[in-house]
DNA sequence: TTGATGTGATACAATTTCTGTATCAAAGCC
DNA sequence: GGCTTTGATACAGAAATTGTATCACATCAA
């Protein structure tokens, strides 16, 4: 027999005379008979190639190398018992790990809300999140990389489903020292001809798109100064007074000393809406379990 | 089969599948044909009760649970490897646990230089020290609760072997304000009829019979103020200024504010032994090379 | 559409392994 | 000194495992 192999069956017998101390008792207890109880532990000290038991003037004694041996047997069977265990929760969906990514403006409520949530309702779960553009999501779950997406993405792909995760109005982002910082009602047209810092195409695209279509539906045009890809980005424009922006109601969240969020009436299909994207098919029970917990947990967001 | 039963080999196999995600390969992986291997992983499935593997449309996958459970079982197999080289190691002597029981006057200075010293030299192994009386150590080794004793017993036990590990000459314990502690060299003869802090028979009672035999031999008797069966005991009492003491060199680390330190001159064989005991058959190799560091340890220590 | 190729599952006989009964030698107990 | 109990051994029957041959099915190329 080849050195270092050996079976959990042999380690059980071992555990039994290593307990008992008696080959006897020790056969009784495995619901056998002791000589092939005798062989069992002959093969298991052939396997790890030393002697574990000292059978010397009717006694049974443990070797050094044998009482070391017990403490590993033990924990492998305790260990090999919990693998089932830990298998049953996987495949119940309550274990394992989930790779989601998700587009720079879901960072600043969604994800952080996500965490907390699965944090709390599946603890055993490993949740990767990655920050990624939106055409690399779509590569990313195609190869089988992600199990989910978060992103403004709008087109509907094979083999994708998408279920709207939060539908969020616009706000208005003004310096503090711009008159539509205190005007009683803002209204869209009230940017016409103003400085405006907007979204660039850089990644996606999605909220520069919606943005011109809204200045197009309401026949004004404001004068854009400047375009950024994050939310993060146009507001830190707005802060140091280069223009107004309209930026999605999560980004509220974004203190800054210089910006005041307003408010704003708009037409009612110019929102900034986000996307759970999943594979259709061959959904797991894990993957399914967070699914739903995504949803849930951002229906609950202030729209 | 009973549930949660498997074995290590259909752990390999599963592993090999799982990696080569192809049952020809991993059966060639395996050594073996891919019938067999089939086999195996349907007795390992029914084993863990579910389905690890997901074998649709010409192609095999993990199904989560197979995940979990795969790396459960390299987990397994490395363990399994592990416990070999632990049992390998304790053989040798390099690992496992001993239990040494000592007498309180080996606290001072010989325990933390041995735990050092292990800690050092075999770093694999546990050294559970208790301080014991000396009657406990004889019975805790008898019954084999112990491996080793460190103690001052001088009469020789069947089966028990012992090594003198240390020889120490007495020091005088003087308060800081009495005369010997500045007298020039300190002799026996001084201590005649001076207040004197004894040891008691409550432990061993071994100091208390040398000193008798000491003072006998010196025709001489100092008064008794109290006994102790402590040295650090006895030493507070001279701190306090209640009389003289004769301690153990290794007192020396004791240091009290009142307390001075002196050599004194006594007859050669008037010293404080200590005696490292253990077993004189039957010894692994662990307990052999931990006996041998002790006494090596021990010899250093300034005489 | 059709054959070629490759997949894992299945059937079955040969082989190997394991089990249990009977027994042995040795050591402790009364 | 007989009796009991220990673990080891021998061996036949039972069980499990293996490899060969084959199947059913899916994919791919023409």
């Amino acid at each position: 027999m080849a050195i270092g192999r050996f079976e959990l069956f042999q380690l059980r017998c071992f555990v039994a005379v290593a307990e008992e101390l008696n080959f006897r008792r020790a056969a009784e207890r495995m619901n056998m008979t002791q000589p092939p109880l005798s062989r069992q532990i002959r093969l298991l000290e052939d396997g790890v190639g030393m002697l574990l038991l000292e059978r010397a003037n009717r006694q049974v004694r443990l070797t050094p190398a044998g009482q070391s041996f017990y403490d590993s047997a033990v924990d492998l069977l305790q260990r090999s018992g919990h693998a089932v265990l830990k298998a049953q929760q996987a495949e119940r969906g309550e274990a394992g790990s989930i790779e989601i990514g998700f587009v720079p403006s879901a960072a600043l409520g969604f994800i952080p809300r996500i965490v907390t949530a699965l944090a709390r309702d599946l603890p055993d779960v490993t949740l990767n999140a990655a920050e990624m553009m939106s055409y690399e999501i779509v590569e990313a779950q195609a190869s089988g990389r992600l199990d989910m997406g978060l992103t403004r993405m709008d087109r509907a792909r094979p083999g994708i489903e998408r279920t709207l995760a939060v539908s969020e109005s616009f706000l208005l982002a003004a310096p503090a020292d711009h008159p539509l910082a205190t005007a009683p009602a803002p209204r869209l047209a009230d940017l016409d001809g103003q400085g405006f810092v907007g979204y660039s195409t850089d990644r996606g695209g999605f909220l520069r798109r919606t943005h011109q279509a809204l200045f197009t539906a309401a026949g004004m045009a404001p004068r854009t100064v400047m375009e950024f890809s994050q939310t993060h980005t146009v507001l830190a424009m707005v802060n140091s007074g280069l223009g107004l922006a309209l930026v999605p109601g999560s980004s509220r969240v974004l203190q800054m000393k210089n910006v005041v969020f307003r408010d704003i009436a708009l037409p009612p299909q110019f929102r900034s809406d986000m996307y759970l994207v999943y594979r259709a098919t061959r959904r797991t029970a894990l993957q399914e379990r967070v699914r739903r917990l995504i949803l849930t947990t951002l229906a609950e967001f202030p729209g």
